[in-house]
Parts: C-alpha cells; sequence; structure tokens
DNA sequence: GCACAAATGTTAATTTTCTCACATTAAATG
DNA sequence: CATTTAATGTGAGAAAATTAACATTTGTGC
C-alpha cells in the first residue's frame, strides 16, 4: 500500500518542530517558511511535509507559516461553500437579521459563528454599542472605530470561544439591551432551542429575558435538531431569520409563521 | 515627477472596496485574491493596486487578502530588526521574566505589547491559569490549550487593546494571584510607574497590591520617561526585568539594584 | 557492522503569484 | 463634444512557491 503525499502520520521530531513553531507562533502571527526552517534547523522541504501531514496545527500561506485555526471555528472563507453558492449563507442571514438594527442600538451577540457575518454589518451605523461573551465575536467588533464593545469576561472556554462569567446574568440584566442576536445549535418545533454547551445557557436565557427585541438566527443544518443545553423556545423570540427547509417548516407552524424572516 | 508603484495615494472607488473587503474580513481570516476581485467585481490588478498604494488596511499574503492589523497573520520577526540584533529585545526580556513562573501558578499580565511574548513562554508549563484584562494577550493565551484564561472584561478601550470593568479591583483582589506581571510606559527612579490611559490605572494596583510576587517588565525606552496616569513606584516591584541604559541605570541604585535582573 | 527502513536533503519541473508595460475604458474638464 | 486625465484591464515575462522525483543521511534491529 501507497500512503499518498499530505496523509502521512507525524512523527516524533515533526511534532516537536511543530510545538516548537506554535509557541513562536502562540501570540499570533507568521513566519516566513525559510526563517521557520532556519529556526528548527531543517530544510524548508521537511517543514512542507510536517505542515502537509495530516492534523497538522499549523498552515502555509504562500510561504508563511500560521497557526491553523480550530476548523470547527475557521473564520477562513471555505472556498467550496463559496463558490456553490456565490455567498454564504451565514452572510446572507446576518444581512437579514441586521436590518433589524437602528442606529443607537445596544445589541446582545451570542457565541458561535453564525452571527460573527453580522459585525460587519454594523460598521456603517452610528453610536451602536455590542454586548457579547464571545471572543471571536469580540474580536470582530474591536475592529470596528464606530462601535462601542462591552465584553462579559470570565473563565475562558475554547470549545465555544465564549467566557463563563460569574454573575453574567446580573450584568446583562443591568444593561439596557435592545435586541439580542441569539444562536443555536438545535432548533426543534416542539423541543425548541439548545446548545451544545451547559455555561452558554445562562447569557442566553439572561438576554432573552431582558431584550426589548429578540432575534433568533441559524441555518437550515440546525433544523429538527436537538443538543444538550437547553435554553429556550421557539416562541422566546421576536424574529426568526432561517431559510431553505427550516424556513418552509417554520411557517407552516401557525404559531410562529409571522415571525419567521427568510432573506431573498 | 513619476510617481513609483506602491506609492500611490488611494482614490475615491479604491478606499470604497477595501472597505468593503475589510468587512467582509471583520471576523478575521482570509479572503482570496480571486474571491475578492470577484466580490468587488474588479480584475485581480485592481485589488493588487489598492492594497500596494500607501496605507492601505490590507496586505496580501500568498494570493490571500488579510487584514494587515490581523494579530494572526502580522509577521513574528522582523527581518531587518532580527538580523540587526538576533532576537526581538521584547522577547528576550519576557523569556528571562517568565523563568519565575512555576507550574500551578496563577499569572496577572498586563496590557500592552511588552507582555505578549511571554504568553509563548507559557506552553510547556503545567496547570497555569493566566488573568488579563487586555485582548490582545488573551487572544494569545486562548490558543494555549493547557493554561487557563480568564479574562476581566468590561467596556472595550481600543488604544489600549484592553477593558475597563467595573470592578476588575474587587474581581482581581478574589483571585489568588502567584506572579504579576507589570508593564509600564513610563519608568522613572524618582517618580516611579506610569502608563498612557488613567482606566489600566485599577487594574494595576489591584495586581500590585494583591500579588504574592510582583514582576515589572520594560524595554529601556521607557526609562526616565513620564506618562500622564502614575499607578506605582519602582519599589513596589519584587523584580525589575530589563535592559541597556535602564538595567544599568537602576543596577547603581542602591535601593533598587538587588531587584534588577537583565537578560544575558 | 550490515541490511533495512524512515527521515531528511537536493534538485529540477511545474504551478502560482507578482510585476511591468501597454491597451482600453471611464470620468472629468473646458 | 472633443480632449485630457485617471482608473482599470490584459497579457507577457520574472519571481516565487509548490510539487515530485530521486539522493543522501540517520536510525534501528539483527
Amino acid at each position: 500500500m501507497t500512503v499518498r503525499a499530505g496523509a502521512n502520520v507525524m512523527n516524533q521530531r515533526s511534532v516537536q518542530r511543530q510545538e516548537r513553531l506554535l509557541q513562536a507562533l502562540a501570540g499570533g502571527g507568521s513566519l516566513r517558511l525559510a526563517d521557520a526552517a532556519m529556526l528548527c534547523g531543517v530544510s524548508e522541504m521537511t517543514l512542507r511535509r510536517d505542515v502537509s501531514s495530516k492534523g497538522s496545527p499549523l498552515m502555509l500561506m504562500g510561504g508563511h507559516l500560521v497557526r491553523r485555526d480550530d476548523p470547527h471555528f475557521s473564520p477562513v472563507y471555505d472556498l467550496e461553500t463559496q463558490r456553490d453558492r456565490g455567498v454564504d449563507i451565514k452572510t446572507r442571514l446576518c444581512q437579514r437579521a441586521s436590518s433589524y438594527v437602528q442606529d443607537g442600538d445596544t445589541l446582545f451577540i451570542d457565541c458561535g459563528t453564525t452571527l460573527v457575518p453580522m459585525v460587519a454589518e454594523l460598521g456603517q451605523r452610528r453610536h451602536l454599542t455590542v454586548v457579547t461573551y464571545a471572543l471571536n465575536v469580540a474580536n470582530a467588533v474591536s475592529h470596528l472605530d464606530s462601535v462601542r464593545l462591552i465584553l462579559l469576561g470570565g473563565l475562558y472556554q475554547g470549545v465555544s470561544q465564549s467566557f463563563d462569567g460569574e454573575d453574567v446574568a446580573r450584568q446583562i440584566r443591568s444593561l439596557g439591551i435592545n435586541r439580542a442576536f441569539l444562536s443555536a445549535a438545535g432548533v426543534h418545533l416542539e423541543r425548541g432551542l439548545s446548545c451544545f454547551h451547559f455555561h452558554e445557557i445562562i447569557p442566553k436565557q439572561a438576554a432573552i429575558e431582558t431584550a426589548a427585541q429578540r432575534i433568533l438566527v441559524f441555518d437550515d443544518s440546525k433544523w429538527g435538531v436537538l443538543r444538550p443545553a437547553f435554553f429556550g423556545t421557539l416562541s422566546d423570540a421576536d424574529i426568526i431569520v432561517t431559510h431553505g427547509e427550516a424556513a418552509a417548516a417554520a411557517s407552516a407552524s401557525p404559531e410562529i409563521a409571522a415571525r419567521v424572516d427568510s432573506p431573498r
């Protein structure tokens, strides 16, 4: 049996080299392949092989070595997805969802990848404040000079790129939130809204409880799915932004049909 | 007069295109030049020209468009710098400072750029917890699986990439911090430690007050400098990690000489 | 030490990205 | 509307990165 290039398993030293490079890149940043090779005392080719081996935490971008983001949260545009349907569906959902935002609003933005494209829509608006407990959302918002950012801190939970704070609930309640944009890993007509991680429940429920308007955003891969941590029902959402099968199914339900909003 | 390529001024539409792309990249990540060209409805060459124009917020890495200020992609080693003096001075200071860290420690890491390279040194250590109020530090630490991260949230202050929290002081005091790594924008033998922004004073002082050991890290460009916000004196530091002129001058002072630690 | 396999180095071919010069188009000006 | 200028497109050649093939070194068990 022949092992194809790029699918090799990593050996001991390969792992050591990559760990060393990961450390060099721990603070973020990129490393020229040539420099990295020098640093490790091996040839560029060896590093190329390390990086192309299965499960490498590094990747190569135009001769520069960078950390490969956790594929689960990869913010990098997926080429296939984009070619297949022009624009990412999450971007379209977020464009639609953001149409509810008004100047001067204070927004709650939930964790996950679904709502990250929302941030791009907020740059034009004036006097916005964004409240979030997600690191990826906070990073995105931090680039917008015109938007105030309030990050609810605490113990970092890598799996969801979010923070588990002591009294998030109290903090959220103490803020005057106009609109809460909520994500969910599972949305079920009868069973309601669920997510993977229990620490997300508290901020989600606090936002549902306190916000003047609740906007649920999810793509149709979440429809009919149940996840371990339940945090609400479909009737908790004032607006439901989704698409495809989920939008069709939700529109068929007399109770929530009026609140469904689907792009295009 | 001939205008050299890459030094052109941006025109109206060029700016619009770049803003649009910046939004697409708001959540981080990269965009293939071809995709970006499609997105903007112009040729790749036009985008190349946009990006190479003076002061563009974007840069091109191997055919991929990324935000120039994205810490994920900014080069770790400035080639010139590295060839000139081997390794970045801040990295050297941080390597020295990190030698005080012990397994199981809870560390406070101050804001600014000085202490970011410290994070790279923490990967090997076991059972560490890092407490910080700086977004850039938190991002760096978030990549280390073996280190627990506690981010003290609040209102984001872009100028210092840090958060201004309501009761940071109380939160810091409620944590058992073994070692506080402190930065300063100004260090003066008589006048003590100062920084640019007043909101930094509270967490800094709380850390000084509560930590078992206080380690001040600064490069010699800060020596003899006064900044608006004072937060302590040189005698507040148990260890002073610096170099060059600052190290020499500090070592000449009988009161603090014993606490100065300089790399090499 | 020898035989074998794995890891790494070297070189050349291939592909991709980058740059430059010039053609074309669009906007601005009188 | 003609003329000028700025902006953008196109394609060829140069440079760089990537891949593939093969040579060399290193390590391991016998």
